[in-house]
RNA sequence: CGGGGCAUAGCGCAGCCUGGUAGCGCACCUGCUUUGGGAGCAGGGGGUCGCAAGUUCGAAUCUUGCUGCCCCGACCA
């Protein structure tokens, strides 16, 4: 993408509104706009971003064996009638009618929703387990909206509904939710940790929230240092082995949020050095609820004996629109964004020095055919600008390499490769940066895979 | 929902107290000079001063009402 054609309107100052970090590069880096409190436009930039999320997303939840349907924004409200929940549920649930005057709302989550197709469709415990899941926008008319899109009224999750026919089999898909959300998380450059949470109505131990340990994080969070040393499960890892060892890897060490915490516990379970306090971000949460809705809602198959039998469900929430500012949190320095590779909305920037003269024009024009030949993503600077002002804007947007092509080096038959992250650069051949930049993204595809 | 604050050009702000028909910096446009970490000079474009009533010869400025947005708290992915 040659920026002279992008839309990228980048701030030169902060917004006087945007309080946290990841808000402020967000709006400043020209990511999104806002349109009323808590409820953004997605620019460009911004956009590529949160399509990256989601695809990692996708590509998780289906190598679990989840399963991608698409549930409408717009629910009637007769099935949160049969849940209970219409009346529950309160002014964070965004009511409308339409113009049959039929209650209607724009769902907040989908639960009742997948109960009643699932009910609908599924009468044998043959068709079991299943998990289903889908991305979709959700409205949750927060009192007060905060911190940008971390806390939007209107945001991007990806919910997953598990159906099974006994409470160990329930057992077994929450053990692949919460071993796929490690890996999800993993693959956006973050460690997540996987805490204990207010459980659902069941209670025991089937309830996580993933959090990001980051500066300026939410809520207070404990937990012992070996979980964020970690590393989150491979490639290699096969679903349909047992995965509770693996899993009480990870849960049989402390880590609460504060409304879970337990002093006395951490003091004694942990030793003082590896005691961690700190902030953390919260981008998911997994939950088994048994009956709760399949009960109230009749979603039941034939059991072996033929007997009918109330499904057991679980669900498992990523708040994808927030991660991208979870990601940003996580990931910045004083110039501006760092993003990690797998979730970068370009892989490389060129920044072509000095627009005019022949012999820079032309190493870029060759450069950026070539990476894009070589299926490199490249945002390339070639508008009539001063360098300073090139060099600040790509460190804001924060793309993981910027190739820097200018009439000294040329000459010289040299340009110079920039790493964001580390701010390490390094005058290199043409032939050397491009190499060193391709092999750097296949790795980084690799891994992915 | 309780408490506090703000609303003037794309962004950041001044002007308001003491009414006289709108200004600064950045951004944007033109020209010249500059050109490796947000250049300089000159010239220019852009604002129903959040909305509505009222007071007044005259309202960004005073009064009343409304709306929007932000911050703190309770609540939440």
């Amino acid at each position: 993408m040659r920026l002279s054609h992008y839309f990228l309107p980048l701030l030169r100052d902060d917004p006087k509104e945007a309080e946290i970090v990841s808000h402020r590069l967000m709006l400043r880096a020209g990511l999104v706009r806002q349109s009323s409190a808590g409820i953004y436009s997605w620019l460009p930039l911004g956009l590529r971003v949160l399509s990256k999320i989601e695809r990692i997303v996708r590509e998780e939840q289906d190598r679990a064996g989840a399963l991608e349907l698409l549930m409408p924004t717009i629910q009637p409200a007769e099935i949160w009638r049969e849940s209970g929940r219409y009346e529950v549920y309160g002014k964070e649930m965004l009511r409308i009618s339409d113009r049959h005057e039929r209650e209607m709302l724009y769902g907040p989550t989908n639960e009742e929703l997948i109960t009643e197709i699932f009910r609908d469709a599924v009468k044998s415990y043959k068709e079991l387990p299943r998990i289903l899941y889908h991305i979709q926008w959700k409205f949750r008319d927060e009192i007060r909206p905060r911190f940008g899109v971390m806390r939007g009224r209107e945001f991007l999750m990806k919910d997953s509904y598990s159906f099974d026919l006994t409470v160990d089999d329930a057992r077994r898909s929450y053990n692949k939710m919460f071993l796929a959300y490690l890996r999800t998380f993993g693959r956006m450059g973050l460690k997540s940790i996987p805490m204990a949470a207010e459980s659902g109505p069941i209670g025991g131990d089937l309830c996580h929230e993933f959090i990001i340990p980051t500066e300026t994080g939410e809520s207070e969070v404990y937990f012992h240092k070996d979980l964020v040393e970690q590393e989150p499960p491979g490639p290699e890892l096969d679903y349909e082995d047992d995965l509770a060892p693996l899993v009480r890897t990870w849960t049989g060490k402390y880590a609460a949020t504060s409304e879970k915490h337990d002093a006395g516990r951490f003091a004694e379970e942990v030793p003082e050095d590896r005691r961690v306090t700190a902030r953390g971000i919260e981008v998911g949460h997994i939950f088994f609820f048994g009956t709760k809705y399949s009960e109230p809602m009749g979603c039941k198959v034939q059991g072996p004996d033929g007997g009918l039998v109330t499904v057991q469900m679980g669900s498992y929430g990523i708040g994808v629109s927030r991660l991208v500012g979870a990601i940003i949190e996580a990931s910045h320095d004083e110039a501006g964004i760092i993003w990690p590779k797998s979730v970068a909305p370009f892989d490389v920037g060129l920044i072509n020095l000095k627009v005019g003269e022949a012999e820079v024009d032309r190493a870029c024009e060759d450069l950026y055919r070539r990476l894009e030949n070589a299926s490199i993503s490249v945002l390339y600077d070639d508008r009539d600008d001063r360098a300073g002002a090139k060099f600040t804007a790509m460190d804001l947007i924060g793309l993981p390499w910027q190739i820097i092509v200018g009439p000294k080096g040329i000459k010289a038959g040299e340009i110079e490769l920039k790493e964001r992250a580390t701010g390490m650069r390094h005058t290199l051949s043409i032939e050397a940066a491009l190499n060193r930049v391709i092999s750097s993204a296949s790795e980084a595809r690799r891994e992915a895979a």
